[in-house]
DNA sequence: CTTCAGCATGCGTGTCCCTCATGCACCACA
DNA sequence: TGTGGTGCATGAGGGACACGCATGCTGAAG
């Protein structure tokens, strides 16, 4: 007697756009063998196999192909719908704490080309060194932090692990001869002030006495990466932040060590509100995003 | 860690469309204490009312108006999809097998003015006096039989529960005095052939010895009514077949009593196919048809 | 005033689905 | 050709969710 498997559906759609099992299962918020079996599921109920499966993930079958064309745009009104139902008095954008250097360096990028906003999701970012307690922000839904959790009053999960190394500019690599981490010792140590400075983590790490060169600390991760990439000395660099700047070739990643750090970003909300569509929006496409990303 | 309460989102659907919780539960196939669970989750996972609750079934609220005018397309969509892509090779209509005057009287004007081939399903009607074995007719998607199940090889439920009484033309009545069961020994009592004579039936409940009078036989209802209505005696009236005749003056009801039948229409499909979702979408608006005809 | 229709709620239970662990196929690299 | 890695499938076990039943409640109709 069953009705519509609507949970397979739903991870139908989601692993048709996502390619791979892994991304959607990160969406979804499930494992992976979870998704598996709704698929399955959904084949058996049609009767018909929907994708290939291909030793690079998956892709979808000509039937699953019409499948989908039909049934995404459906599935994406509903979600809009859903989400413009929510509290239908608030008609605001949903707003985010986030530290400065990650809204600039992954937050921001991703967004602008992400499909949230049609999916009827305004999002707004507020940047913030310091960590901002949500129970005394009620216009904020939620934050992203910088840490090792949990947080008083939040409940959240990890979402995106950091490794760190060392980096520098092109042309203070040329100036100095930096062979290996010992070398350090002797130089300019960039460190951040208002986070937790990463240094004494990563020679705990790397198996050497903490650094013992000159040491320069800035507020914000920005401005010790631009700090390093003026040349002042070797920043900590941590991995996904860091990467635009070893894109563009402003920075130099020292040596291929690299340490994963106990420290992590961390979505939250608070505790004490409904958990709500629109969080699970931001959460879904979160969770996808930093699984690609791996 | 919710995700979109979607066993929620499709009962207010159908309660939106239905504006009341039993027949929404017929079409469902699940009680109404579940619906309005249902209701209530999805009315705190958006934070707002959908429905006004009235002494008379419900009505949408303002915001519920809104969300069901976007949500009901999108949902139509989606089963149009999903019907669609069931095996994406049957593009056949559905069939289903029905006795004759079950598909004149009571089928074919609801399926007529019904949404179904809207939503993507064709049904193709095959109608036959004598029960059909499913088994040897694989182009059967599903019977509508009348009885007292099960019947073998298959599986079904109990859908629409028929009420009994004599009837004949209104000039018939006019020429005999029928004032009470009794009188009907004088008469001639019109039955059938193929299906079960439900005069035994009737006789017993209304605590009479089976009736003495002459007897007729016709092999499909139609004729028996027909028959009644021409004024050839007494016809056992199955309530819904027979209203259509009551309706148009054709023939009239004798007695205020009546008699529920053991016997009763039931949804059968064979046990050895899986359900499928052409089926299910088939007996969703069939409960929910019988439901609103109660 | 009584009865009935229709929805809400408490409680017990069954079932579904998820997680964890493992297996398998395929590819990349030595 | 062996070895490690990636990605999906499968088996077993457990927990949470949601359903059904019984009952209560409210407002309308007879």
């Amino acid at each position: 007697m069953s009705q519509l498997p609507l949970r397979s559906i739903e991870a139908f759609v989601v692993v048709a756009r996502a390619g791979n099992l892994a991304q959607a299962a990160a969406r979804l918020n499930i494992t992976v063998p979870a998704v598996s079996r709704r698929i399955q599921i959904l084949e058996r109920y049609l009767g018909a196999k929907l994708f290939d499966r291909q030793p690079r993930g998956l892709s979808l079958t000509e039937a699953g192909e019409k499948y989908f064309s039909e049934l995404g745009p459906a599935w994406d009104c509903l979600w809009k719908a859903t989400i413009a139902a929510t509290w239908s008095v608030r008609r605001d954008a949903f707003k985010v704490s986030v530290i400065p250097t990650f809204a600039a360096n992954w937050l921001v990028p991703r967004l602008a080309r992400s499909r949230l906003r049609l999916a009827g999701l305004e999002v707004e970012i507020e940047t913030s060194p310091d960590i901002v307690d949500l129970r005394e922000r009620d216009d904020l839904d939620c934050a992203i932090r910088l840490g090792l959790g949990p947080w008083p009053g939040t409940v959240g999960q990890r979402f995106l692990p950091i490794k760190a190394y060392p980096v520098a500019s092109p042309d203070f690599v040329a100036r100095n001869r930096l062979e290996s981490p010992a070398d350090l010792a002797r130089q300019t140590l960039i460190g951040s002030g208002h986070q937790p400075d990463f240094w004494p983590e990563w020679f705990r790490h790397a198996g050497i006495g903490s650094g013992q060169g000159r040491h320069k600390s800035f507020d914000n991760l920005q401005l010790v990466y631009e700090a390093a990439a003026a040349g002042l000395g070797v920043a900590i660099g941590l991995d996904p932040l860091v990467r635009p700047y070893l894109e563009s070739g402003r920075l130099l990643r020292l040596w291929r060590d690299d340490v994963t750090l106990s420290r992590s970003f961390h979505l939250v909300r608070r505790t004490d509100r409904v958990e709500s569509n629109r969080f699970d929006l931001f959460r879904s496409w979160l969770m996808g995003e930093t699984a690609v990303a791996a």
